[in-house]
DNA sequence: CGGCATCCTCTTTGATACTG
DNA sequence: CAGTATCAAAGAGGATGCCG
């Protein structure tokens, strides 16, 4: 990218992560760890490799990626974030947050990758019963299923999956998401056909106070993807 | 710009706000309030002017930024953020936060407008003394004077000169951050050049107590503005 | 396979000139 | 003042090829 030669901290922060696919890395890194270059492909639907591999010479040469080759019996090379890339955490919650009622619009045809659910869920959920014991729910959404942990006051979302969550959610990332954020009551929600098994008081347990504006879920179909002007 | 075309809350984020040059925009808006097209293309420099139209009328279309045409007498378009792009401050915050320590690294020809000086000073100052009676420092470090406001624990920058200001620093904006921040003491920043005239407690009061790991200002030379691989 | 590099096309940008 | 018009250069997207 070329520089925008100011001397504003913004300016020279998007000097560094202001090129096109630059922080959909760093969510990647930052959500699943470590990563392999066949993972940040798998999760970055879209993305041409060779902007892949570019883009990750920059953020090594940056100080915010770190490349580590194993040696050659597994012969596999892992990327990783720096201390000054994870630090970019707040950026990418800050943008997340901004952006979280942008996912009440049309879904179309976008891409869906379940630890993308992280963010959102870990963002806008919150214990509200913390001395309670801890809880699990599990969700079934995309290719993988994914556990929300619910303990001593903190929401942590990871993928895997429980021998015996407190509740289970199949459906789509939107319903889903509705619901857990409470822009969709639970009736509504199995209306629209999500699938709620187990114990109800759980996802109660997690929803924020004050519901989002942007109402989750409106089924929209509308086709997506600009066509500018 | 292109939509990534993922249901991800951070990059929807970014199909709305991820062009190039639309964070400055919001960022001048921000700093600046309602503007006029020319205020916008000062504080822009090195933008060209279809670009900042087209940027401009994406910002319109998305709720981002209103325009608002004067009547015939003054004729005269302000540009201004709508709560929506005032929600951005937040990711600007944290960009700038991020950003920051990158205003260490070699100033080259880099432009400056006094305004920016808010974003970082704003960030980083507080005020120790919470009850001790309202202070002014006044900055002359670009074309225009700002004004630092400490008062009741709260730092407020703006442009403006004040008829007796606690302290006046005259100097490069780095000089001028650096002292601030505390990366660099009284007696250094007046060695290389600073002019620091009044009480000097002044300044102690607003520094952090941390001060930051990239020293402000060592006086790089070196060009600047990336010239790829 | 995993981790790229090359080649080609298309879109976005940057710089400058011009207009109601 | 607030833009539009034009055009060259840079960057992104997509397909495919290479190498351990």
């Amino acid at each position: 990218m070329r520089s925008y030669d100011q001397y504003c901290s913004v300016a020279r922060a998007l000097d560094v992560i202001g090129d096109r696919w630059t922080l959909l890395i760093v969510r990647e890194l930052l959500i699943r760890g470590p990563s392999r270059y066949t993972d940040l492909q798998y999760g970055l639907p879209g993305i041409a490799t060779n902007l892949l591999a570019d883009r990750l010479r920059d953020l090594e040469a940056e100080g915010i990626v770190t490349k580590e080759v194993a040696p050659p019996p597994v012969a596999t090379t892992l990327f990783r974030l720096t201390p000054r890339g994870e630090a970019l955490d707040s950026v990418l919650a800050a943008l997340g947050r901004w952006g979280a009622p942008l996912l009440a619009g049309p879904t179309g045809d976008a891409a869906f990758r379940s630890h993308w659910l992280k963010f959102p869920l870990e963002l806008h959920l919150t214990d509200q019963q913390p001395d309670a014991a801890p809880a699990t729910i599990e969700i079934h959404a995309g290719a993988q299923p994914m556990l929300v942990r619910v303990a001593d006051g903190t929401i942590r979302v990871h993928p895997g999956t429980s021998p015996d969550p407190e509740v289970t959610l199949t459906g789509t990332p939107s319903l889903v998401l509705g619901l857990l954020v409470g822009a969709l009551d639970v009736d509504t929600a199995r209306a629209r056909g999500l699938k709620i098994e187990g114990d109800v008081a759980t996802l109660r347990r997690v929803q924020p106070l004050i519901p989002p504006t942007g109402k989750v879920d409106r089924s929209a179909k509308a086709g997506r993807s600009k066509v500018k002007r």
